[in-house]
DNA sequence: CGACGCTTTGAGGAGATTCAAGACACGTGG
DNA sequence: CCACGTGTCTTGAATCTCCTCAAAGCGTCG
């Protein structure tokens, strides 16, 4: 099997030379976050920056040894895992400043892969290195520590999700990519689905065919402008009405 | 608000005053897994044990701040959060020698409210110690991050069902109640359930109709044996490939 | 321009829910 | 010890949501 996270002095090209974790327009959201100023410099030391990925090129895979914690940069990525009749599972989408790798930090051993759906870039935190920075920062193991609880809440939120309709659902989904996007500075009204309608009904176990319907329901309603994988939100708030009490009282 | 976990000096007896987390009977188990004999002796001195609570009755609250970790000693409980709508979402069942309180850990606020199903025994390690295991002892925030982590794995697994047909949840929820019985020395053929058909169908996300009509389901095959709460499992081998591959080539 | 994959749309059917009613278990008080 | 009441569990029938299968439209890339 190939090394899959290329050693930053292939990948490091000479464009970016001057970005240090300390600079870097991300460090609200990535590692950074949490950590004091000589923590986020020795952090800076470790970490393998500017490596490239091409749509469908895994970052790392299931099954293989823990690689480390990955920092998407830019582009978008799905992690996935297979079921026990070796299906496809998408459990999450991954979007710029958020971190990947806790799915082989118990175990040592991945087991998700980590795919991107555009071109990527990301930062690497070889997997060393955080054993280092967890054993000599204490700030880095609380990070870590918090980030992987915050993966409870997010558990239950899926939880949540997986008991409403087809149409809450995708509502909620439309709404929080907007919602994690704006965070990252990014229009939280326009935006481009970066996934396929099938990887879309992957994720909140829905039927693609589905996907379509309740995507054209939502034209109909002026909710939102769709032109292929480009989305427009025209209406939040009734978005939202929707997604929260449709069930409740709302006639058709 | 009353406090919800009592010091140690009001509720341990002194029936048990000769047990530490070093002759625990759990201790493959709970916290002291994954440490080393000094750290084990550390952890004892800071552990209130002995706390009861009766069916019905609160461990700790969602909402409140984070009352530290506990670990179950006999009985069982159930972790329950509100959905947006304020219905109650069972998030997990808890058995002996399983840990609680991780849903506060990252923001300091419990998320979920932990309710005993039957009298329920645990220990008790706070807030404050943890904070102070955390910061001196390397193997105990390992051993935090190790099983915060091991919840990714628990939210795939939930994913994965959740995608099953209503059958095939049951039998899994049978046979993941079993194995983690036998795990901790309890019969894997023979037990009770101590939660109701609602809580049961509330966390699987089915109807209470529904179970029992599956539930009779796996009788009329003789898959299980129930009585009331006593569940007996006749034929493990068959549940286990109903809920395999049932839905893939078996007939009805 | 043609082939391929992705998306959309329609029709029919399966699985699970909801509503309604009856059976059973458990605890209380007579 | 039994009658009674409450809450839980079971069962049935009607309904609905979503899936599956099938086919056609659209876009993209070689």
């Amino acid at each position: 099997m190939t090394e899959l996270i290329a050693p930053s002095s292939s990948a490091s090209s000479g464009t970016n030379a001057a970005v240090t974790c300390t600079n870097c327009n991300l460090d609200n959201l990535c590692i950074p976050k949490g950590l004091v100023r000589e923590e986020i410099d020795e952090l800076t030391l470790l970490v393998n920056r500017n490596n490239i990925r091409q749509k469908g090129e895994p970052i790392y895979h299931a099954g293989g040894s823990f690689k480390g914690i990955i920092a998407l940069r830019s582009g978008s990525a799905k992690l996935v895992t297979l079921d026990s009749n070796g299906n496809e599972l998408i459990v999450d989408f991954i979007f710029p400043g958020e971190l990947l790798g806790f799915d082989g930090l118990a175990s040592q051993v991945h087991s998700c892969s980590a795919i991107a759906l555009e071109t990527v870039n990301f930062c690497h935190l070889p997997a060393q290195k955080v054993e280092q920075l967890a054993a000599n920062t204490p700030g880095f193991s609380n990070v870590l520590l918090q980030r992987s609880c915050d993966q409870y809440e997010s558990q239950v939120e899926n939880m949540m999700l997986s008991r409403r309709t087809a149409d809450e659902r995708v509502a909620c989904f439309i709404l929080r990519i907007s919602e994690r996007l704006r965070v990252r500075g990014y229009s939280e009204l326009e935006f481009r689905l970066t996934m396929s309608r099938e990887e879309m009904g992957n994720h909140l176990g829905i039927a693609h065919e589905t996907i379509s319907r309740i995507i054209r329901n939502f034209q109909d309603r002026n909710l939102i402008e769709v032109k292929s994988k480009q989305l427009k939100i025209t209406n939040k708030k009734e978005l939202f009405n929707f997604y929260t009490s449709y069930s409740l009282n709302s006639p058709k």
